[in-house]
DNA sequence: AATGAATGAGACTTCATTCAT
DNA sequence: GATGAATGAAGTCTCATTCAT
């Protein structure tokens, strides 16, 4: 494709980002949303995201640089990009969290949207280090190790 | 400030980031070290790691945007990034947690490593949250949040 | 031509430069051993060098100017110059010489790089003097000059 | 030296190499001059002109690649070159041959001036040889190879 | 629709010159 | 007189965008 033709599809480079972004978005909050609506156990859903989400990313490269690196070298797109699907994103995590507090399984002394950012940042963690790593391992497996942790917590019994 | 100006002081705009971010960690992980020696608790040592992340990172928010968003545009640069300090602020916490797996108040069945990593990666979604949100809160009560997960996890007891 | 046009062609200001002389001095050089080639008598071979030297720079005074003034700016690309076409095209001077020398037509007590040096020196300054004469002359006839003394010397008979 | 004394001294970059030139060319047509007025042999003359063009030169290598490298990458500059000192050295030179024809030792067949510029490109052509070359050898010695041709020409008897 | 050469604004850098001390 | 940090104009280069084909 000549460079000049992404400007019959796109307004310009931002506008391509977005789309990049939004698209993806879309795409994996639709599939999470399927992927857990059958789900009643909260702990299990956000077992499901947590998978989700590694996999995504690790399923291609490039696109996970583009996530991790390229959307956050301006704070004008992160805040675009903070007002726009990654808002959804976080409050299916909230509302997943939400649900597991009234139904008793999760702690209530943490505010859910606190709890629900954690929680991304640690996927989020996984995944940049992930990329920068000249080494190469399996990403997916990760999502099991923040479950433990973010359910569990780091003390001993 | 003249254009030619800080080129007396820095080689290029490589050297100035890499001042930036090697003076910043080395401060950062100097006075981490000094907070830390005398306390044996591990989990205290943790406690004063998230609080002294937060407290410096919010004590100069143009700082903190060099940091969580500047510094974060090219791979080139986060690849160099990783290699630098980075990973030696990350090795204090991974040190940290294996000294409380050995004193038996840490579970043993992660890779401190990884559990670095989520410890480092939940500090750093609030700081980055911190940064793009529109309301202006207190970002170092946030460690005591993210201490509430990281050590007894969500699950209602 | 916008000022980011020339780096569809080139790779900086070194490349251009480079390339201007490398271009220059094939063409040059082509076309000078074509000139020669079926030449036998050395002295004639010299006469169409000096010939060719002069007629090729008259002709575009810009490049001339590029030759004999901008090239000359940093010892940095004087170095380079020397070693690039500079060193091929003293070389077809002297070897020259040395048939001369081998055909008993010039005298054999100097050294032929040294003897090439000489030719080009004069023909040389013959070309700068003329770009920086206010006085416009044809630069060609100057050959002629230059041989007169390179051959038969200064003394009179 | 400090950067800004220099200009307690001199009015600017143009005003230095002016001056380095202008001085340098003085004691050089000074000397020349003192040199040669004695001689009342036009050869010889021409002779002491040459040792004393390649001693001078070969003596402070430094301000050898300011007249044969720096004081060349301007046309602005190399057309003030031209007519300040240099014409004054170029015409002792022209002189000289004049002298030489006039007393018979020279032929007298071609202009004056274009000897003298012969003459001095083929000693310029010396020096910058001599200051791009790796290898170290003596510049002086060049002279007496220059008077060869220039006096007796490269035809063999 | 597609192309890719050309564009030019802006980023980065150098260096001769200035000026407060 | 001397200093050298600061200046800023000009040079070099990049890259998102345009436009004639």
């Amino acid at each position: 494709m000549a460079d000049g033709t992404v400007y019959l599809y796109f307004k310009g480079k931002d506008d391509i980002l977005h789309s990049i972004f939004d698209r993806m978005m879309a795409e994996f909050i639709g599939e999470g949303r399927r992927l857990i609506e059958k789900i009643t156990n909260p702990e299990l859903k956000l077992k499901r995201i947590a998978e989700l989400h590694l996999e995504k990313l690790s399923a291609d490269r490039d696109l996970a640089i583009v996530f991790q690196v390229e959307l956050r070298g301006s704070t004008k797109f992160m805040q675009e990009f903070s007002a726009a699907g990654f808002a959804e994103y976080l409050d299916i995590i909230r509302r997943t969290i939400v649900e597991g507090q009234e139904a008793g399984v999760f702690r209530t002394d943490i505010k859910p949207i606190v709890c629900a950012k954690i929680f991304y940042g640690a996927l989020d963690e996984m995944v940049t280090n992930w990329i920068l790593s000249k080494k190469t391992y399996k990403l997916p497996p990760m999502a099991a190790e923040v479950l433990k942790i973010f359910f569990g917590g780091m003390s001993a019994k």
